[in-house]
RNA sequence: GCCCCCGUAGCUCAGUUGGAUAGAGCGUCGGUUUCCUAAACCGAAGGUCGCAGGUUCGAAUCCUGCCGGGGGUGCCA
């Protein structure tokens, strides 16, 4: 019982422990055992049992006198301390100093630290980034991107198959309006010096062009409505005295009008953007049906048109070229890169056996799959015959189980997305795919400092590229202030670190200060973008994560240079601080096993900020190299060598990179 | 109309699925450097968990209603 060479995670170790107590007390017990947790508070030992409670309630009994039998029971000298009941039935636990020092030295002699493979391994693909080749990658991308990554190396790392996979967009609307504008306003010249920019910017253009025509159309028709709902307000003021309804109609009539005043002026704004430029003006007039054509470029590439096909086979690596580049600056990589178009082919196989099931009929000219208790179709093959993200992805999810084997798909996508996904889900189960589970890995909006969408301040959207040169930047100044700044004994300048070593550390720090503010925070909520906090020289950061990482390293250089290594000498822990830091390393299993469980990537900053913090403490109170007691030394060195090791892991297992100095 | 999400300290956010006196970072106030990087450490103040009911030994967490904010919603992805 209890063989520690199995498990280092000390959390299932217990709650195994408490299972076995727990099997002629309770209905299920691995439910129960499974109220075992951290202590919240460090007063009431390192782990605490609540199932005692609860578990009362059906026994019938007194909640401290079922705490006794389950103590009684279960057989835990070897790994705490005699533990107590508390307050209404909660069980403390604290390890035993012998136990925890031998934990530590199994973690330390583990390369994973203690993180068990999965006991059943699952073959996994992430859908992680998928951005649209056509235009260049902004902030919107990053959550998705940065969130996916770290989810597959996390995954990855604890035991599973895991495959990356970029779904992306590569067929749609975008190209259509790149292949009309390759045609019509091809500046030759900027194709030659840069294909990709000159893209983009023909993109940007008939986009924008679209944009205008569009919005000028429906002018006519926001101003009616704004007008009528506007002419509908003074009664349903009059009606709203002290009815509670009328007064609920009349506020949503008031927001409904807002909304209705926002719309039209965003119409116009588009409008007036091409109306003031002369020379765009005259593209607009000479372009009057630029939307439908920029369609039929769509519809023409899909069709199989040599000349199209031929652009879109020239365009295409140059865009998948580009997005590399800012993946490989992102150090993320991809096992696959399989877009919209490489499952073209199969469409209209997949509506076929939709249809011959009967989930997919007619409706308004469409094939739509209806679901139970949903009003809006799944709409697979629009009224023109053109097939949508909805077909594509049910194709998608047909290669990845037949072909990759999947048995888990993630999604790491925006959380407005979430009715597809359900109906995606849905309907894939029904057609026949049951046995593969669907995540959608939801996540919500990166806001400005202002609470809105995060923009710049002429409201652009933030290209991503620049993002990254400004958090580098940025990251460079405070590098050179802070290495500028450092002093020897006798208060003099000593700067510790070439241009080049500069330069690395400005990229981990400004990078990794990108990825660590998006996974500290909780996917599914929005969170504002903060270019002080990002960067902060204090706080929770990756920079103090990164410097955490840089201590150790200073004192182990400080360590070689005595001829000290950290060695295999024995780990003790008498000070508090020693302990506090041994027993944060040994929950490292914890976290990883917490996050591939909720693939939440969070879990994992949080441990590894609390971890930094650990040693932070412990460096104040324990020196190391100036400690005379020789063993007592070593022992710290260990520890010192150990904490480096699981905060460079950890870190890379968020993609972020540490520093030897900084 | 229908559906979904959010509201926690001055600010930004956690909160392990119902557990103990609700936590952290920033900011504020106070302390720490002849000593391994002060990008640090230690301490303090700061809360009606949007509001009102309900469920029970126990609620930020579950249910109902309300207030406030955001998002989605038949041929974009």
């Amino acid at each position: 019982m209890g063989c520690l060479s199995e498990t280092m995670n000390i959390l299932a170790e217990l709650q195994s422990r408490f299972a076995a107590a727990l099997t002629d007390l309770a209905p299920d017990p691995q439910a129960y055992a499974a109220m075992v947790r951290p202590a919240q508070d460090a007063r009431n030992g390192d782990y605490q049992a609540n199932c005692a409670m609860p578990l009362a309630r059906i026994v019938g009994a007194k909640p401290h006198d079922v705490a006794k039998t389950i103590i009684d029971r279960a057989r835990l000298d070897d790994l705490c301390e005699p533990p107590t009941v508390a307050g209404p039935g909660f069980i403390n636990l604290t390890l035993r100093r012998e136990f925890l020092e031998h934990t530590l030295a199994a973690v330390a002699a583990d390369r994973r630290f203690g993180a068990p493979a999965a006991e059943s391994p699952k073959s996994i693909v992430v859908d992680f980034s998928s951005p649209n080749v056509a235009k260049p990658m902004h902030v919107g991308h990053l959550r998705s991107t940065v969130i996916g990554d770290a989810l597959h190396r996390i995954l990855e790392f604890a035991g599973h198959q895991v495959l990356s996979d970029n779904h992306v967009g590569d067929w749609g609307t975008q190209f259509g309006m790149i292949l009309y504008g390759y045609k019509h306003f091809l500046d030759a010249e900027a194709y030659v010096a840069d294909k990709v920019g000159e893209l983009a910017r023909l993109y940007r253009l008939v986009n924008q062009l679209c944009d205008c025509h569009d919005a000028r159309e429906s002018l006519p028709r926001l101003r009616a409505e704004l007008e009528a709902a506007t002419a509908k307000l003074p009664a349903l003021e009059a009606a709203a005295g002290q009815d509670k309804a009328a007064q609920a109609a009349l506020k949503k009539a008031r927001a409904e009008l807002d909304k209705q005043r926002e719309e039209l002026k965003t119409a116009e704004r588009k409008v007036a953007a091409v109306e003031q430029d002369p020379a765009m003006r005259e593209l607009a007039d000479a372009h009057p049906g630029i939307a439908r054509a920029a369609r039929d470029e769509t519809a023409k590439l899909h069709a199989g048109d040599p000349e199209n096909r031929a652009l879109w086979d020239e365009f295409l690596p140059a865009c998948l070229g580009a997005l590399q580049r800012l993946y490989d600056r992102l150090g993320i990589q991809f096992d696959h890169t399989l877009g919209e178009s490489f499952y073209d082919p199969y469409l209209p196989e997949v509506v076929r056996q939709l249809a011959s099931r009967g989930l997919a009929v007619e409706s308004d000219g469409a094939r739509c799959v209806f679901l139970e208790g949903r009003n809006a179709p799944f709409i697979v093959q629009k009224g023109d015959g053109a097939y949508t993200y909805a077909t594509t992805d049910l194709a998608t999810i047909e290669y990845r189980v037949k072909e990759f084997g999947a048995q888990i798909i993630l999604y790491v996508v925006d959380a407005r997305q979430s009715d597809h996904f359900e109906m995606l889900f849905e309907t894939a189960r029904r057609w026949g795919f049951a046995d593969v589970e669907c995540r959608h890995i939801s996540f919500g909006m990166v806001l400005g400092e202002d609470g809105r969408p995060f923009k710049t301040r002429a409201g652009d959207t933030v290209g991503l590229e620049s993002l990254l040169d400004e958090a580098i930047r940025e990251a460079r100044r405070i590098v050179d202030e802070n290495d500028d700044s450092k002093r020897n004994e006798h208060d003099q300048p000593a700067p510790e670190l070439d241009d080049a070593e500069r330069a690395a550390v400005a990229e981990a720090v400004g990078l990794g200060g990108i990825k660590y503010a998006d996974l500290r925070h909780n996917r599914e909520s929005d969170y504002v973008f903060s270019w002080s906090k990002m960067l902060a020289k204090t706080g929770d950061t990756a920079t103090y994560l990164q410097y955490a990482y840089a201590r150790t390293r200073g004192i182990l250089r400080k360590a070689e240079a005595a001829g000290a290594a950290a060695g295999t000498a024995p780990i003790a822990m008498a000070q508090p601080a020693e302990r506090a830091l041994a027993l944060h390393i040994c929950r490292f299993p914890e976290a990883v096993s917490a996050v591939a469980q909720e693939y939440r990537p969070n879990f994992l900053t949080q441990y590894l900020f609390e971890l930094a913090n650990s040693f932070s403490s412990f460096y104040d109170a324990c020196p190391v190299m100036k400690e005379p007691d020789p063993a007592v030394r070593a022992s710290r060195l260990r520890l010192v060598d150990l904490t480096g090791a699981v905060l460079k892991k950890g870190l890379s297992l968020l993609g972020i990179q540490a520093c030897e100095r900084m």
